[in-house]
RNA sequence: GCACCCGUAGCUCAGCGGAUAGAGCGUCGCCCUCCGGAGGCGAAAGCGCAGGUUCGAUUCCUGCCGGGUGCACCA
């Protein structure tokens, strides 16, 4: 399918090759041509206002600009009218017989629509949720878990071959807490004595009362002596078992599982630590290089730890990587870690971070770049937030858990409100997305199970329900859209395909800059097209005749597929039946 | 205190330097309900404040005001 603001700025910027040839405007340096729809119905399909901007450097009015380009423009069968608008605006319209045929086009390429080639031949990765198997997984992460896999989503639209990660820690403080926690609940299970861990190394959780009563069931006493070894390994498999089982509710699986002990194993995190010390970027100190009085007092008496320069490119203070105890923090294997990843050749290498990691990130840019690699090549999308609200009210709800915070609690909440598990994880995705990464999001729990048009869920599936009820309808009528006329179709039929044909606009902005949630906000508009016409656009009705109603079937099936390929873009179903 | 994010309609949010700033919810009014599980049409209502850059600023820059998050030899 072409993108037709592509198409167009290449029409532009030949007619302004042309003027420059004929004499018609002076010679200049060719900008780039942004085109775009226009807000207003009257000002055409797609606008240029690239004369605007060149009145200075061809010391023209924009709108003798405009005219002149305009003059200039060759023919091309999508377009059929050229128009020129004050201040300065080359406004061009569809040709209609175009856009009827792309009713085929559209069939066609099915659940390929829009299948760009501008990541063609490029590998991209996707590194998401990424949360240590400690607990089950919370709604925080699943904002992060869905705008990386329906990131992941587009950049595969664009033509990239990608690869979902995850990456975890299994080794650290945290775990061997994890296990002790379990043994004791474990011990505690069979009315043994046992002494409990401090609150800040124990795990309170209700979901280890579960395990270890299955512990003992498959074990019996058979490890009242043991540490908290084998308990850690069984929690973290119950653990990563329910946090994919969780994840596979909303769609969203990993390819690679990447583990930060592998890269102690591999001695990784030594050869990085070794690079940036030959290249001049570590120090070994008790104290940074340029501690003020705080930062003095604070250290109190540690011994010597190794620093990363980090002020050298403008952090505002440098960052231990190895402590004065000889363990790594956690940014050195970090750095390590995005080392490997570049190393693995991805061209683009996007991490979906909360909030709160919001400096980690530009500790491991400053290392990546000192080390030799492209640090662009990563790129980083922090996510803020998530509150759940309901009666226009913060919700903390009580669960058998104590506090509202997970996943699973999130979609239980929404199938006790009667809705079906699959409705439920569609809502889930649709709102967490449809927000722009950086701003706060409320999570309106009556909105999401509410099941009419007020929901956007809901009106945007109910539109993939309607054509698929025409198609059933119509056949058990007898009639198909076989051989049909697109020549047939009216000017409501006209501007759905105008509106679908922006996906491809969606698609390539979104993969360019990573913003998935367009994806989501266009969808709802696609619906806003949408039902307005099915309204006035009937196919079985006894006035319609046989020829339209196969041209009018013909179009619902275009429909269709752009809900289907629009819904699968968010990773949501497609509902045939509501 | 420093850093990052956010202030757009009563509420939740779009708006990638360009034409008259858009949706949904809520409010008010109207229509349909023969491929239907609450669909459609319309109305009122808004860029936190002050400067600056620009032919043009909701958009970029600076300062202020207001809200959130983060500031470990934790991960």
């Amino acid at each position: 399918m072409k993108l037709l603001p592509n198409e167009i700025a290449a029409l532009v910027t030949n007619a302004m090759v042309s003027a420059q040839a004929a004499g018609d405007l002076p010679a200049f340096e060719l900008p780039v041509v942004d085109i775009r729809p226009p807000k207003r119905p009257e000002q055409g399909d797609y606008a240029a206002s690239v004369a605007l901007a060149l009145a200075k450097t061809a010391g023209l009015p924009p709108l003798e600009i405009a005219n002149r380009i305009a003059k200039h423009i060759a023919s091309a069968d999508f377009i059929a009218a050229v128009e020129v608008a004050p201040p300065g605006y080359v406004n061009f319209r569809l040709s209609e017989d175009w856009l009827k045929a792309q009713v085929e086009a559209i069939i066609v390429e099915g659940d390929a629509l829009f299948a760009l080639d501008i990541g063609s031949g490029k590998r991209a990765q996707v590194e998401f949720v990424s949360a240590n198997p400690t607990g089950p997984i919370t709604i925080g992460r699943t904002r992060g878990g869905i705008i990386g896999d329906s990131t992941a989503r587009v950049l595969e639209a664009a033509g990239y071959t990608v690869e979902r990660e995850y990456y975890f820690n299994n080794a650290g403080r945290q775990m061997r807490n994890l296990g002790n926690s379990l043994r004791v609940r474990y011990l505690q299970a069979l009315g043994r004595e046992v002494e409990v861990p401090p609150a800040d190394e124990f795990y309170q959780g209700e979901y280890l009362l579960d395990f270890a009563a299955d512990l003992v069931k498959e074990r019996g006493e058979a490890l009242v002596d043991a540490d908290w070894q084998p308990f850690k390994d069984y929690a973290e498999k119950r653990m990563f078992d329910w946090i994919k089982q969780s994840l596979t509710r909303i769609k969203i699986t990993h390819d690679v599982f990447f583990n930060e002990n592998s890269l102690y194993e591999s001695g990784a995190i030594w050869t990085a630590l070794e690079e940036l010390q030959e290249r001049g970027h570590v120090y070994k100190a008790a104290l940074p290089e340029n501690a003020d009085d705080e930062t003095r007092a604070e250290a109190g008496g540690k011994g010597e730890a190794v620093w990363f320069r980090t002020t050298a490119f403008g952090d505002d203070k440098d960052r231990v990587l190895v402590k004065s105890s000889g363990e790594p923090t956690y940014t050195l294997p970090d750095i390590a870690y995005h080392m490997n990843k570049l190393k693995r050749g991805f061209d683009i290498a996007v991490n979906i971070l909360g909030a709160d990691h919001g400096t980690q990130y530009k500790i491991v840019q400053y290392a990546v770049g000192a080390l030799g690699e492209d640090p662009s090549k990563i790129r980083v999308i922090i996510n803020q937030m998530v509150r759940t609200m309901r009666d226009g009210k913060e919700v903390r709800m009580s669960t058998r858990r104590g506090v509202f915070d997970t996943l699973d609690d999130l979609i239980e909440e929404l199938v006790s409100e009667r809705i079906t598990p699959a409705a439920a994880a569609d809502a889930v995705r649709y709102f967490m997305l449809a927000r722009t990464p950086s701003t706060h999001l409320t999570f309106d729990l009556d909105l999401a199970v509410s099941q009419s048009n007020e929901n956007p869920v809901y009106y945007i599936q109910n539109a993939h329900v309607r054509c698929a009820g025409i198609f059933r309808e119509a056949t058990a009528r007898g009639v198909s859209d076989d051989g049909a006329d697109v020549r047939l179709l009216g000017a409501d039929e006209l501007r759905f395909i105008r509106k679908a044909l922006e996906l491809g606009e969606v698609i390539e902005q979104a993969a360019r800059n990573l913003e998935a949630y367009r994806v989501a906000f266009y969808a709802l508009e696609l619906a806003q097209t949408f039902h307005p016409i099915y309204d006035n656009v009937r196919v079985l009705h006894s006035e319609v005749l046989p020829e339209v109603a196969k041209a009018r079937l013909r179009f619902y099936r275009a429909a269709r597929a752009v809900f289907a390929r629009v819904l699968g873009l968010l990773g949501m179903n497609a509902p045939e039946y509501m």
